[in-house]
RNA sequence: GCCGAUGUAGCUCAGUUGGUCAGAGCAGCUGAUUUGUAAUCUGCAGGUCGGGGGUUCGAAUCCCUUCAUCGGCUCCA
């Protein structure tokens, strides 16, 4: 007998040998049909395994994300089996389970394309094959005998992967024709497999190197039931009504001119309003905070990014520099505002006494990102960043990342953004030629961050691969409304550019020392910031920061003059409203103003016209009541002040 | 930049296999109406069907090319 260990503490003999299938099953045999993978002693294996020896054991369920992970795995592998019997000869990539579904990289033969209209076609296939209940085999064979089965195949981006692997850790996972090179584990069968959509296909690199063959990618996904895909299906229609770029349209906040250029936004008097309102409000936090307000040019000499190194890394990705009259001059339109701030650190002497230094600014950047990567104001040519670089002794520098880190969470709470991501993104150890600096300095700055990090009980991710070149950073990822990730707040730990800019300061020994330098962003850039704020409110934004408070609806034009009345009061309060004196009814203009997001909509008829009063009506939520103009004043500003308080 | 899809009035979309197919709704402008909490009615105006080239007696529709957008990949200081 062994002893098998729940997650509640409790445990129980079970005869050896017996699987977690069975185990679930004599538990009840409901709980046998709703789970898809077992984590047994902290490993995620299939519910087939037989149990060998005392154990810990969690049965997971589609709540679980091993339990949908398997669920989603196998029917990867079902959509491979019904590919190989549509498209005999196809090869086959890598094909994992991802957050929502799966995917498979294929190269279904040179001539043969894959395209949209060819997803329902396979679709059907997988349902088909999914309702014969075939079982998902494992097996365990040498690197010789894998390497045979795939040269035998010519599936010859299998036999690269396999030459990579150490011999004796190969597994093979078969169901009905198709077999896989597969770590698994996988669901017993494909019957728990019932509702299948097909979203998508793409191209996508092989091994993610733009060097090498473009794959086909097809992506779908899966659930148990066929509610559940309807209403995942009703979740995307609902999130593209949030996409920012449909809403910044229609709440005309921002455009792009093909005249212009692309990737170039230009803001619309409204989202110049709500970009404006950020400034404003993360300037005032910042006096607080001891941050130095400055201002730099647009463009720096090109020498100047020769020294900070950027040069080099961005050559081809920056706009080209621009030359002056002056034979041999250049100058390149900043992609970033580090270097200038550096120099006005090296303006004048610096005493141990004043660090740390932090230096802000809203400063505009441009950078020539590929034609296939912009999108909507997340990825732009050019953007305003909340930038500050802050120079401090090394003795401060872990209190100072701390109460950065503190800042970027307080503004995102202010913001409600509970839901995001802290990564820590270092270097990859496989290519250090891709950054700059000794490793002493890169160690250092990691465990800077490290520490930092968990001092302050962060939950992070560690990313390596994914640091800047001149440092490792702690970055803050929130979703958009589909669910990809955008690092807006960014915190980066910096040993190197004091050096290539030779910045010191004066110490207590009166001896020249080098600071540290921190680079850091809360917003990111006002342009990502703003798109995922749209897509975090679907366009409802708070009251603080949208641009327009109110606005005023006469009931009929005979309510006119006391409507333009309120209207001058209140924009003489600083409350910045609008009147719809449209000769349209009351019933139109509410409909249009509520879809227009204004936060509060004032009907005005006779009884407000007699006693001095406006209706107020809240965007979303219908009727308050009425009040007097001064109380609706005071009203706002106390709403106002609500959403900034701490 | 790469793979795939898409591209018809300001917006959302109809336009079967090439032949009154250049349309509708919303928005806009006109008048009428003067309205009490999510769409009043009338009339008008709007597009070289993304651009360019080709096939054809004839192209929004077929082909080529180019640009842009969307979904991914790569990249992201």
């Amino acid at each position: 007998m062994i002893k098998i260990t729940f997650p509640d503490g409790t445990s129980k003999e079970y005869r050896e040998g017996i699987t977690s299938l069975e185990i679930a099953g004599e538990i009840s045999p409901r709980l046998a049909k709703a789970v898809y993978s077992a984590t047994v002693n902290g490993e995620v294996r299939d519910l087939t395994m037989p149990l060998r020896s005392d154990s810990t054991l969690r049965l997971n369920k589609w709540e679980d994300d091993e339990g949908r992970h398997a669920f989603w795995h196998s029917s990867a592998h079902l959509m491979a089996e019904a590919l190989e019997s549509l498209y005999p000869g196809i090869k086959f990539g890598i094909g994992p389970a991802i957050e929502n579904g799966f995917y498979y990289d294929v190269d279904p033969g040179d001539g043969v394309s894959i395209t949209d209209s060819d997803l329902p076609a396979i679709e059907n296939k997988m349902k088909e094959l999914a309702a014969m209940n075939l079982t998902y085999k494992r097996k365990e064979v040498s690197k010789a005998e894998a390497m045979e089965l795939f040269t035998r195949k010519g599936d010859e981006y299998k036999t690269e992967l396999i030459g990579e692997l150490e011999d004796g850790t190969i597994t093979l996972y078969s169901n009905g024709n198709f077999t896989d090179l597969c770590r698994g584990p996988h669901l017993p069968s494909t019957e728990p497999i019932k509702a299948i959509k097909l979203t998508s296909v793409a191209g996508a690199y092989w091994r993610g190197d733009e060097k090498r063959k473009m794959l086909t990618r097809i992506y779908g996904i899966t659930f148990p039931e066929q509610k559940q895909l309807k209403e995942y299906l009703d979740f995307l229609e609902e999130a593209k009504k949030r996409d920012h770029r449909r809403l910044g349209k229609e709440l005309e906040l921002f455009t792009f001119s093909p005249k212009v250029g692309l990737g170039l936004p230009l803001w619309l008097p409204r989202g110049s309003d709500v970009r404006q309102n950020l400034i404003n409000y993360l300037t005032s936090l910042l006096r607080k905070r001891g941050y130095k307000i400055v201002t730099t040019p647009h463009i720096g000499n090109v020498n100047l990014y020769k020294l900070s190194g950027h040069f080099e890394k961005y050559r081809t990705s920056s706009f080209q520099p621009i030359s002056t009259p002056e034979e041999g001059e250049q100058f390149m339109l900043k992609p970033m505002n580090c270097p200038h701030h550096c120099e006005i650190y090296n303006a004048t002497p610096h005493s141990y006494r004043e660090l740390p230094l932090r230096m802000a600014e809203f400063g505009t950047v441009y950078r020539y990102e590929q034609s296939g990567e912009l999108h909507g104001l997340t990825r732009v040519r050019s953007f305003t960043q909340d930038d500050a670089h802050h120079f401090c002794r090394p003795d401060q520098l872990r209190e100072e990342f701390k109460s950065i880190i503190d800042l970027v969470l307080y503004v995102f709470k202010i913001l409600n953004f509970n839901d995001f991501t802290a990564q820590i993104s270092l270097r990859d150890p496989e290519d250090k030629d891709k950054y700059i600096g000794s490793d002493e300095n890169w160690e250092r700055a990691e465990q800077d961050i490290i520490e930092a990090a968990r001092e302050k009980n962060l939950k992070t991710v560690v990313v390596p691969g994914e640091a800047a070149f001149y440092g490792p950073k702690l970055d803050f990822m929130v979703k958009d409304a589909i669910g990809r990730k955008w690092q807006l707040g960014t915190i980066q730990v910096d040993y190197n550019l004091p050096e290539r800019f030779d910045l010191t300061y004066n110490g207590s020994d009166n001896q020249k020392h080098r600071p540290v330098l921190i680079h850091r962003a809360i917003f990111g850039s006002l342009e990502r910031f703003v798109a995922v704020l749209i897509e975090n409110t679907a366009g409802k934004l708070p009251l603080w920061l949208s641009p327009e408070k109110a606005v005023i609806l006469p009931i009929s034009e005979k309510f006119n003059d006391y409507a333009s009345n309120v209207l001058e009061i209140l924009n003489n309060s600083d409350i910045c409203t609008l009147i719809d004196d449209r000769s349209e009814k009351i019933g139109k203009k509410i409909r249009d103003n509520e879809l227009k997001r204004i936060p509060y909509l004032l009907v005005i008829g006779e009884k407000e016209a007699e006693s001095g009063t406006v209706s107020v009506r809240k965007q979303g939520e219908g009727d308050k009541g009425s009040m007097k103009i001064g109380d609706f004043i005071a009203f706002i500003r106390s709403e106002i002040s609500k959403e900034l308080a701490d």
